[in-house]
DNA sequence: CGAATGCTTCGGCCTGGGCCGAAGCGCATC
DNA sequence: GATGCGCTTCGGCCCAGGCCGAAGCATTCG
């Protein structure tokens, strides 16, 4: 009955993360944007063919989605799920490893994209602001938003329509560089769109060659600092 | 400078990950217990010789802590973040594999350990409970304990010094089965221990051959319900 | 209708690493 | 000490799968 060859499923998922290319494509995918096969073959440092076969194994495992459009595919994460075991093994890795292969990640921890939302000092500051001043409180499986903090997420031109529509309103997702919860679903994700569309994060270029992190890059601009210091109080470092 | 054949430490960590008996060998730890060489390499259904190159791999790859003691060697994983990382995978797993990969999950649905602290839907709702009722509070990082808490599961047999002592008293961890938190840290592993050992959770059997969960099964007994009931008014399906 | 571009498929090469049996080593017991 | 047991090391086998270049489809553009 069961395929006693079978690698079981934490192995399968595994594997697909334990190339060094695909990794890096991944990695590259963390950025939330959806990238074309050839600049993730050109992130991964592997040729077309190769790259190809890579993505095709990606998305056949479930980790990553591909949409076609016209002589271009584009690929990104799949899910919240998958984004949150990559940074979940990243923050692993991170403190396994010597420090040297995160040598650029000094800008990073201060505030980056884990998929669709952020990350770093800044998410995580986000998060513990809101929750201990209480804006957010805990109902089963997340967060909600009192009316106060929905007033005041809305001046910043956060769309908390779109916000609710989502599966989760708002929950955690595990922040490997400052081991504290950052803010995910829906919110999160309407947050860092708001406000990189408003000028208020900027994202950054990779750091040099093979940046591992260089698609997640973001800064908070000084109008940003202006801008979360009125609306909710948040003085940045 | 840097070796341009580098798995890049992602990949380095996830392919510690992605070999069927090293997976079985972390599933079965964890369980929370110490395992030796001998018991890892009949869960994982490899010789002594294959079982010993991989707990080698392991250790050096920090995942799992190796304590001599006579002619055994005991091992089990090295921190939370590593237990974490498996749990967050293993959800990804269940998520994207057919259902059949985990024809024997349900009753580790209901309750599991994670490694040291209690998971499944037992170990949510005591999260949702806790955190629901006011009685943990959120700060930087994680949850207090606000003292009528503190009285209450010092009532139940928690020690609650230890779960001080440790580097984080409670925060959360993700739940894979029912995508919701709940409780690591100090206080998650004490709740755990201090259960088991007054007879609430009992530790149960695996479900057959190869069963992936099998040591980290447990159920709430008749006293672990009423006790529950009494202690902290949590009714249990 | 070519020609260029983006991507995939195919075939062949090659290495990493998983597997085992046998042998070796250390501890525990007698 | 001698014997037994748990574990590791060594040597050799074998195969999955990563890599590329070349060729084959699409799509878009001139």
């Amino acid at each position: 009955m069961t395929d006693p060859t079978a690698p079981g499923p934490l192995a399968a998922i595994a594997a697909l993360m334990a190339d060094p290319a695909r990794a890096r494509m991944l990695a590259a995918l963390m950025g939330g944007e959806a990238l074309t096969a050839g600049e993730l073959a050109r992130v991964a440092g592997v040729t077309a063919a190769t790259a190809s076969g890579h993505l095709a194994r990606l998305s056949e495992g479930g980790l990553v989605l591909v949409h076609a459009q016209g002589r271009h595919r584009y690929h990104r994460l799949a899910s919240e799920q998958v984004a949150a075991a990559i940074e979940t093994l990243g923050g692993l890795a991170a403190e396994i490893a010597p420090a040297r292969s995160w040598k650029h990640g000094e800008t990073a921890r201060q505030a980056r994209l884990c998929w669709n939302h952020l990350a770093g000092r800044l998410g995580v500051t986000l998060h513990e602001r809101l929750t201990g001043e209480g804006l957010l409180r805990p109902v089963p499986g997340g967060w909600d938003a009192v009316p106060e903090a929905r007033a005041r997420l809305s001046a910043t031109g956060v769309d908390l329509d779109r916000a609710d529509a989502a599966p989760r309103f708002a929950c955690d997702c595990m922040d490997w560089s400052e081991r504290r919860p950052h803010l995910a679903g829906g919110l999160g994700r309407e947050i860092a769109s708001a406000w990189i569309a408003r000028g208020w994060l900027r994202r950054l270029p990779a750091a040099g060659e093979g940046d591992i992190l260089a698609r997640r890059r973001v800064e908070l601009t000084p109008a940003g600092r202006r801008g979360l210091k009125d609306a909710i109080g948040l003085e940045t470092a």
